[in-house]
DNA sequence: CGTGGCCTTGAAGTAAATCAACACCAGTGG
DNA sequence: CCACTGGTGTTGATTTACTTCAAGGCCACG
């Protein structure tokens, strides 16, 4: 929030024609001629480190976050103060949609490395929803995608033993790319619902068993294949 | 499927407008000029006994199912064979949404009780969409739903020790009523990630300590504050 | 050169899985 | 009617996995 790296309201159309969004994202649908008008309304282009909060649970809900790059992980708290990482986003995915249903914040967002992000004021969407009903496909996909995310996050990351989800985490982690940037290990614990110390344990241990591989500060490579046989008996 | 209790298309704006859809669901918003309309097409009103499945996962989305009464399970299945319920709906509740999006169906699902159920072919649905933007704010709230119970079941069901959310399921599955059906262990334990062992042994205690009460068969009420005790160590 | 934050590790205790047996009941067929 | 069966729930004994509590290491940072 208060560390952001930028914010403007610059000659959005244009910004968003060349942006990741375009391609990707919420506006991907609409024609030239659409962009350009709706390049006037707020449309916020913000940057974050790690650490920033996006948004609180409880906040009121007055805007969709649409992540260009980064990591955010999305959090929950219980009344007893303890918490559990609900989900993580990466580039191309909205976050706070249920800002467009007038409710507040349902999750803590708190950026997990540099991250971008257009900050699209609700009003303004529901304008354009109104007007283009391209929208709303583009808007369900979003939809989607959350709920596919959190119930792969339940059948992977909530079932069998921590051994297990720890491998199943590691594959989505590194899933794509040939290392990646390990998190914290109360992160970790917070997401599979262990301790930081058992979440540390089994690290250690697929580090020891050649599962994992340092290659830089925080960087790893893991071994897929070894981790595909943990995660599933496949038989 | 095979079990289905009562089946049919007979003058559904006529149905619709009695039945329960009418004040919890999808129409909800529509006037009674468009629901005629609309009730020239397909939509079908289908009965499951316990036990039915109402689809598959991988099944090609061809409707949306609207429960109205009754109780379904939403299952998923791990490539080893093992699954893990992701969530419970009841009536009021939209499934199988992302038939919307041409995608074929991510859960199991499977009724626990008599239930009744409307069946929306989607291309209906979306014919009816293009037509009339208000009925987009209805789908946008069920997605909500959608997303909001996968995270509640994520943070209450998934985190803590298993006494801890056996008792957090009861409290939500007793909501409301004076006493309440209870679920096989199985299921129980594949809501929480545990064993079907585990999950006897803890409403096995429940009964001693007299948290849970016997009415019935299968039937149980609750001591609410004392699960909301154990529940939450709200401090 | 401390200091604080994160990670690791150990030892001990506890919670849960596992394996196995049995009770209970509804349904089935003798 | 009884004996048999399969499904579901309960319970016990044992092993294993995980938490808890505690200590110490490593490293970035002031």
């Amino acid at each position: 929030m208060d560390q952001s790296r930028f914010e403007g309201t610059t000659e959005l159309a244009q910004a968003c024609r060349v942006c990741l969004c375009r391609d990707t994202a919420l506006f991907r649908d609409l024609s030239d001629e659409e962009l350009t008008r709706f390049g006037q309304l707020q449309i916020i282009d913000v940057g974050f480190s790690p650490g920033d909060i996006l948004y609180r649970q409880g906040d009121p809900g007055q805007a969709v976050f649409m992540i260009r790059d980064g990591l955010v992980k999305l959090e929950q708290f219980l009344p007893d103060g303890s918490q559990r990482i609900v989900r993580l986003v990466r580039g191309g995915t909205a976050i706070a949609l249920e800002a467009l249903l007038g409710t507040d914040c349902e999750h803590q967002a708190v950026a997990l490395r540099p991250t971008s992000v257009c900050r699209l004021s609700c009003e303004v969407l529901q304008r354009i929803e109104g007007e283009t009903p391209r929208l709303h496909r583009q808007l369900m996909a979003f939809w989607h995608a959350s709920v596919a995310e959190a119930d792969k996050w339940l059948t992977l990351l909530s079932t069998g033993s921590a051994r297990v989800r720890v491998a199943r985490l590691l594959l989505l982690l590194s899933d794509g790319e040939a290392s990646f940037e390990m998190l914290s290990r109360e992160d970790i614990g917070a997401m599979l619902g262990t301790t930081t110390e058992t979440a540390s344990r089994i690290i250690a241990e697929f580090r020891r068993d050649d599962v994992l591989r340092v290659v830089g500060v925080r960087r790893f490579t893991v071994n897929r294949t070894a981790l595909m046989l943990i995660s599933g008996p496949v038989v």
